[in-house]
DNA sequence: TTGCAGTGGTTACAATTGAAACCAATTTTA
DNA sequence: TAAAATTGGTTTCAATTGTAACCACTGCAA
């Protein structure tokens, strides 16, 4: 009398949370899965980190920012930018230049390899998105933009009620 | 329909990846922020972690499963599952017991005290889920629920392919 | 049997991450 | 102008996580 366990075949009800309906679980396996993939590929191309991308991705679009202004558009936390510009330096995919302004103040571009290699990712990146939207119609396309939004504010609303810290 | 968007107050455009609207990017924003806020609760009251409360949440559902079980069922990889399984071990959380027919395999279950603690946990979870829900419409999130799962078919189906790896 | 490939699970070690302390430049207050 | 407080950014140290090696047991094959 063994007493053989499948998770397939023996749906023993204790009706608890069912995890695989459980949004925030979904939301965090879906977001996984497609980052991974991403940073996957522009990772092995061009020995990327997702923070180190992410700051470059801020950079190519908002030039002549602080590591501050970093954090600020990223939500990111500073230290996580510091290593991140840090790796970004040493990869000459960045410059750094003090502002005269304020001498500790630092304000950061792309430089020229760094906007080629920016050149080549954006393509890639937006490739996966295609893919990934190419998944939906226009319309729940559309749908989804609206959504993300409403939970966006509403889990934002959790901090800001201080529910979080 | 553009209208540029600035940082602080110099709106320079190089045209590049609008990272604000990229969804992979949303996606993990929005994913971070409802985890932490969930884990934070639970985290603070009962001293979990997200896997340890991850393990819980299958064992509450389906009883009697090995860690290669849960490995299945959560996608978590082996050691992050051996890991949870012994702090919960030392937690009185969940009990553990030797398969008679194969000695390798241990059968999982919740103890008394992690049947209480999980019967408090998952009213909790729901109860932000519920509010994250109830910021939709009923239509919305029926839609949600079939894109979420599009979307899953195919990030997927990239690790599938070989996209991955 | 023995021998060896495969499985269940843990351990060891390296890489990543986060919290807090820290240094240096600047602004504020008095 | 001299503290004191603030801000930009880095470093340090501990906790978390991932990869690979590992041990113990099982199942199959010769």
């Amino acid at each position: 009398m063994t007493s053989d366990k499948s998770v397939t075949d023996s749906p023993v009800r204790t009706d608890g949370l069912h995890l695989e309906n459980f949004l925030p679980y979904r939301l965090s396996v879906l977001s996984n899965r497609v980052s991974n993939a991403i940073a996957q590929a522009y990772g092995t191309r061009f020995r990327l980190t997702i923070p180190a991308w992410r700051v470059m991705a801020i950079l190519g679009r908002f030039p002549d920012l602080s590591a501050a202004e970093l954090v600020e558009q990223t939500a990111m936390d500073k230290v996580a930018i510091s290593r991140a510009v840090s790796t970004l330096l040493s990869n000459d995919y960045i410059t750094r230049s003090e502002d005269p302004a304020d001498r500790r103040r630092q304000v950061l571009n792309l430089s020229q390899l760094g906007r080629q290699v920016y050149g080549q990712i954006v393509p890639l990146a937006q490739g996966y998105e295609n893919d990934l939207m190419s998944s939906l119609s226009a319309e729940e396309r559309h749908q989804l933009d609206g959504i993300i939004d409403k939970l966006m504010d509403r889990a934002q609303a959790w901090a800001d009620r201080g529910l979080i810290d």
